[in-house]
DNA sequence: GACTGTGAAGCCATTCACAGCT
DNA sequence: AGCTGTGAATGGCTTCACAGTC
């Protein structure tokens, strides 16, 4: 099978395998099969096959996948098998949560540089990084060559720090703010908006109830 | 069009257009056009009329919506024409800030609680909440009629976590920790999963590289 | 017998294109 | 003339079901 469109929701389940199958590595599992890796992640098990049928065969008829094996083919797929630096820009509560979150460092992204533009976050420490004025932001991009930035601030300034990371060739952003972004097509975003997630709940409950 | 089975892209559309005509009606604007709205939040006008269409006749043929009238039926809608209490469990730097979050509170969701089960961080003061003990947990959700339930626990302690909240009587779930949580399927569960969606970063600026 | 890999079928969401209304 | 509402067409993802392999 020839890789050219790979859907997103197959990546974001990659991600999900890789982590489940780096608890079977811990538990001490050499093999397992997609119904077992189905079970565990709450997905079909013919979902888990295509899934890495987009990648390549990686398994073994009869027997199932070679658990070490199918987890280090994975973490290569995702781009996982390096590190990639990381910058905040926004030091508020979320952004300085984002910069200590164990969660990244543990699966190689290191927070190289956390930005905020108010006088009295600046110099504030955070782990072993310390919140650096916006002017440093471009010379930290060049310098650790950042790839990705991640978007904290408030709705209202976050398409200019969009807009000054991506000239500063970050190649990615994750954006926080419950804004639409504008970027360049070459420059890859991705939003996570915590309220229209709860908003989704809401719909849902509420939806629930209408058609009781 | 009768109303069965709604996308879940849709509702998160919903949402994002919602916000969109919170800031038309800040700027005085009156009516506006399927087709500016789509501009405004980047997706097509053939998208913004069908999701529409999932719940009635909002516009004018020739004219478009009136943004105030638009604004009411889509927050009705979506059920934030209420507004709904939520507890976190989990006050670590991440459930921390989401308790003390504004973009919560501006669309209605009010945390009327935030637990944990570690002795130095309970009492911590958070905006206007306390830190609390889990064992206030169950309590608050009746009192509070609490029907959401945020998780930012580690990722060991999130199932039971869920459990107990589920057990209370919370009818929907938000999920930090990177964990496939199991929970009844009268129970509504969301995964914001903080890794992932770098992980996905990652794998596009990898892919990308490849194809080269 | 067990389990993978994969075409084919089924299902769902998005886009097209136009009739219908103002 | 302008814009909505919507069937029809398209495209994409998931599920089915089974041949192929161990």
């Amino acid at each position: 099978m020839k890789a050219l469109k790979i859907p997103e929701a197959t990546v974001t389940r990659l991600s999900v395998y890789s982590r489940h199958l780096a608890q079977l590595i811990k538990d001490g599992i050499l093999t397992v099969s997609s119904g077992e890796i189905a079970m565990g992640v709450g997905v079909s098990s013919a979902q888990v096959r295509k899934d890495l049928a987009y990648f390549g065969e990686f398994g073994t008829r009869g027997v199932g996948y070679n658990v070490q094996d199918l987890y280090s083919h994975i973490m290569r797929i995702l781009g996982l098998n390096r590190t990639w630096n990381v910058v905040i820009v926004g030091a508020g509560k979320l952004g300085s949560a984002l910069a200590v979150y164990k969660g990244f460092e543990d699966r190689g992204f290191n927070v190289v540089g956390i930005m905020d533009i108010s006088a009295d976050r600046i110099g504030q420490p955070l782990g072993d990084l310390v919140v650096e004025p916006m002017e440093n932001l471009e010379q930290r991009i060049h310098e650790k060559n950042v790839e990705i930035g991640i978007v904290t601030v408030p709705a209202a300034a976050a398409q200019e720090v969009a807009d000054i990371m991506v000239r500063a060739g970050v190649r990615s952003l994750l954006n926080f703010s419950p804004r639409v972004l504008k970027v360049p097509d070459n420059v890859i975003l991705r939003n996570v908006d915590l309220s229209v997630n709860l908003e989704v709940l809401s719909f849902n409950l509420s939806f629930f109830d209408r058609r009781q």
